[in-house]
DNA sequence: AATGAATGAGTGTTCATTCAT
DNA sequence: AATGAATGAACACTCATTCAT
């Protein structure tokens, strides 16, 4: 039986060939935005050819809507993982906030592109369903979180749990992606793993202190 | 009899064209980060040759430079303005996250510019004596209010400045840059009034939780 | 039947794009020098894409490169195929000078070149170690014309071969490159056929002389 | 009695200020030739304003018109100097050799003008009046040497004073203009002082064996 | 499925020249 | 006589996209 010759490592594979392109897309819109980007760098580190993504994607736009959906279903998908609904109210929240921080510290690549499409005033989340569904069933964990530290007398009633999503976001979301210019501004490193673990403990305090009675 | 007026607004007055390209440049940086923005519509915005903003800026780079370094010195002088030490702690605080807010709601070109930065890792902000400068007397100030707060019984002691500040800022940035985004995900009009009084009040809520013994 | 032919002459065959380039490129770098060419120009004048060029060569200067390393091997070959050795001594010398005349009458892009290559400080030909290279095998060429030459003792001994050869081609090439001013100057049609004729001969004598006994 | 008042070393003195104008040209051209050389830098470095090259010279071309001719005039007057009648033949011959080695070793921008002009065709010089009417005295010296040393038995007859001359230029010319690629390709230093007096007494020795007997 | 040659509309930047003062 | 602000036409180079093979 004859096995198919490939060339390089593309194995006329177009599922591996449509991964390698995401992967490195992902890269170079994390770096660049989308703006910056560049279709021939993306090609040449997916080691795929050109025109591929074209075949693949239609356009850099596209590409882009394809890799911003894979992020945002990537956090969702971890944050499912997390299985909240099982710990008492205190214990989950702290869980989130720790989540958060430590799934943007891995995951850079997800600031960069959400400030990206912010800067595209969010005309490719818009067209994406899968992006939009996704979010419902957090909010409401993060309510039933709530729902529960109410319950148990640990929280205080009437947090909409939208605005303490965004805070939790944020604290963890604006340390990191400014980490350049705050780097320099306040004079310390923001990356220096000391910093990070105390920044991380502050974040902790202000969710802990805002949700307490 | 009237004096003539030449074509445009362009008189032969340098200041005043370098004024009008320092407005023009904002707004399209602002609008499409330091990478997106096109050197030839700022010209034709700030109805000056293009030649100019090389004769007086040298280059499109140099150029983000001088509108990010009157960016911050925009917010620094403003907040000096608030002339927070001659108000109690927990009073000048509030002032601090209103302030802070109302300024990036006033401002969003601040916050587009920051984000074009920091995707470019801070290296104008580096070159920048004069943004460096701006922000230790803001720290100094944070820290005085703690000080006072914490004097006056009012403030847990222990603080860091550096993060409660950091803290301030995230709160109202990441709402505000992330609001396209945000309206699509949380399904809500992040810029609409109501919603916009209501952040300004979560935020005041976290601070003051945050500092409070 | 016969096969389709494509628009111009590009046959998306990248060997005859850059072989058209490079030809274009000698025109236009031989013209206007390495300043006054323009890249359009030679893109136009090769029938292909500008951003062909820069895909194929880098840059402007890369490609005025290769097209200095092209010419400057073009009159080596040439020279090769003259087989001197196995001429007299006498024959052989009139033979470079004749040819190195008729060379340069044929090939006026090659001074240009030069020129245009001096006026940079030779830094092209620096990084062309091709071009270096092709060097010393002609030195080596003349010095056995010499040698043969005083053995045979048609030429007296002592001439430096490099010498030589400078003041063949410097002959040669004053006349030619300096035809414009020259032919102002002394009122005489410098590339009239006579006076092309009439200036070979005096070249022949003044080399004969130089080397005779 | 009030003297006019001085802005920085410009006097508001026509003459002086063309003076500037023209010095700082001819480095200019010399170096970058026509196409090269910068408007501004020539105002820069003759301390004058740009509007003011305009006012005096009309444009780009006029100014390297005006500095061609004066280059020209420059060596066509210093040679006038070497009152070569008065000395014998050979000896006015020689002196003719050493000055014109000498002149162009001296004055490098007259090589450079020369090979700009060429390139452009000698467009500039057919211009000049003043240049054209320089050479035919030029060559009358020369005839005149040729003739003296044809009565004395020193020189053959027969000798084209136009070749003569072109040759005696051009062997000086060829090595000096073309020093750079020359100290690539022959591996030496062409301005090494020892080298530069070795290729004189060779240009000599030429120029001699070409005219005697 | 995959390649790489080819395209055309930009993009930042330069520069000779003009003109109001 | 002198200045410097202003202009517009280039210019080298880039890049998303298409297409023949």
């Amino acid at each position: 039986m004859v096995t198919t010759k490939k060339k390089k490592g593309s194995v006329r594979d177009a599922g591996a060939t449509k991964r390698r392109i995401l992967d490195a897309a992902l890269k170079e819109f994390a770096k660049l935005g989308l703006g910056g980007a560049r279709v021939d760098t993306i090609a040449e580190s997916a080691a795929a050819n050109k025109g591929l993504i074209y075949a693949y994607f239609g356009s850099k736009e596209n590409l882009f809507v394809a890799v911003l959906e894979e992020a945002y279903l990537g956090i969702r998908t971890a944050e499912q993982k997390l299985d909240l609904n099982h710990l008492p109210a205190a214990v989950a929240l702290d869980t989130l906030v720790r989540f958060t921080w430590e799934y943007y510290l891995a995951h850079p690549e997800f600031l960069t592109l959400v400030n990206s499409e912010n800067l595209h005033t969010g005309r490719h989340v818009k067209k994406s369903k899968a992006i939009r569904d996704s979010f419902p069933p957090m909010i409401e964990m993060v309510q039933s979180i709530l729902d529960r530290g109410v319950a148990s007398g640990d929280f205080r009633p009437g947090i909409d749990p939208v605005q303490l999503n965004i805070t939790i976001a944020a604290i963890g979301y604006y340390y990191l992606t400014n980490r350049f210019t705050g780097s320099v501004i306040y004079s310390r490193d923001f990356m220096d793993p000391k910093r990070l673990e105390e920044r991380l403990e502050f974040n902790l305090e202000t969710i802990r202190r805002l949700v307490r009675v």
